[in-house]
DNA sequence: TACTTGTCTTCCATTCACCGGAAGGAGCGG
DNA sequence: CCGCTCCTTCCGGTGAATGGAAGACAAGTA
């Protein structure tokens, strides 16, 4: 029960979220459970020192200055930098959007995103959370992924569309597939009129440290030379990290 | 002198920078300039919450959760959303390293950033923050900046390599020739080995809302194809937040 | 082994900064 | 004008934050 001074401002802060990107003072003390006059005094502090930041309207949004010491967090930033111009390479050749996400827990977490011109409906963003079940490079993570952690996804096949799968057993046979064939798909199971291709990067020979992923309006087309892309581009993001040890 | 708690801890998190992503206890402590076992206790409590994190090292680093949090901060999201697409088409263009930035008070604030295979050596980063005078996107948004922010950019012409225009005069001839021709170029003058080319990007007519920039290691060869395709770009970019409202 | 020098961690009595109910103000819609 | 909701300010009691001191640990030196 006790409650520090700095817990509570931390839980001022952890009221935000992708979907409450701005927040009015009392939203606030509501979200964090606060008296409103300790959390304006809080909400001043961090206002003053620029964790916060205040729109026209009143309302209050994370400020730059957290933003910039966002950006110095070392979330796979080895791995984002070694990637980031296979990335692009991988964009200029599919013309795709491209992900690239890694497992945290049983989730997927996505560390960078390249979105093009034309853009399916998707639903990530960088630094968002996904269910493993029903993404591309979910299936992926998912299929390499010690066998507790497996069991606990399979516990909870949340259904997203109506071609999200939620049985078991087609999960399991998809995730054998995707160990023998060495990519995953996806179709519209995350977001209607999106498919998905993803591959996964292995660091050195084993491990596999990371997915990469496209997402189309349509799969059947060229599906291999997606493939192949992804291939290649996995491949060189998985030497590139080798090289840097 | 009074230092409450709050503003404590938050003094703790900006002992962190781009020069110092990891800190012992002590460190911080010293950075801070809090006493050690002060440091300490509220050290513990970011990092039970999950603002800081620790390597095996025993070492502090920014936390994921503060990554997730500065994601929200709404730092030109609206700009950057509508110019990623354009900033791979550059990219694909040129090959080079693509460069978005706005002014944040005196100094080139980079909110994007795309690098290639082969990079010349370039200091920026998303997030990073340099003198206006001497980068190419800096002289892009001096050129147009107000005169009291001009005023006080020249008055600190800090040099930066041999080649850093640090005269006055010079800088404003130059400014000037932006103005007229559209676009700025540097040699040299942020980072050896590195020129760049930047153009602004204009929402509806009138306003200069960012500059749009890349780094090669030689402007001689093909300067005007690069600034053709820089035009190409910033016109697309303005003319989605145009469209966007 | 004993000593040095640097880390990090724990403890606890003092005190001072935080707390939050209450009251006042500002804006709005009926 | 009244009622509603939001924001801001005030202030006395009190419990949480403080930081010196002492101990634990590791690495380097003689």
């Amino acid at each position: 029960m006790a409650a520090s001074v700095t817990s509570r401002a931390l839980d001022l802060l952890g009221a935000f979220g992708p979907e409450h990107r701005s927040l009015t003072l009392s939203e606030l003390a509501r979200r964090s459970g606060l008296p409103l006059a300790t959390a304006h005094r809080l909400v001043g502090e961090l206002h003053k020192w620029g964790a916060l930041a205040r729109l026209a309207s009143g309302e209050y949004v994370i400020g730059r200055r957290l933003w910039d010491l966002g950006l110095l967090a070392p979330v796979q930033s080895g791995l984002r930098q070694a990637a980031s111009p296979f990335l692009h390479d991988l964009y200029g050749a599919t013309l795709a959007t491209v992900h690239l996400a890694v497992r945290d827990r049983v989730e997927v977490l996505y560390v960078d995103r390249l979105a093009g011109h034309v853009s399916v409906p998707v639903v990530s963003r960088i630094g968002s959370r996904l269910p493993l079940h029903a993404t591309g490079v979910g299936k992926v993570l998912l299929a390499y992924a010690p066998e507790d952690v497996r069991a606990e996804a399979f516990s909870r096949l949340t259904r997203v569309t109506p071609y999200t799968v939620t049985q078991p057993a087609r999960l399991a046979e998809q995730l054998r597939r995707v160990r023998t064939e060495g990519y995953a798909t996806t179709g519209e199971e995350m977001s209607l009129g999106a498919c998905s291709v993803a591959v996964p990067v292995r660091a050195g020979h084993d491990s596999v440290v990371a997915a990469l992923g496209i997402v189309v309006p349509d799969l059947r087309r060229d599906k291999a030379r997606l493939v192949a892309a992804l291939r290649v581009a996995a491949q060189g993001i998985g030497r590139t990290l080798a090289s840097a040890e």
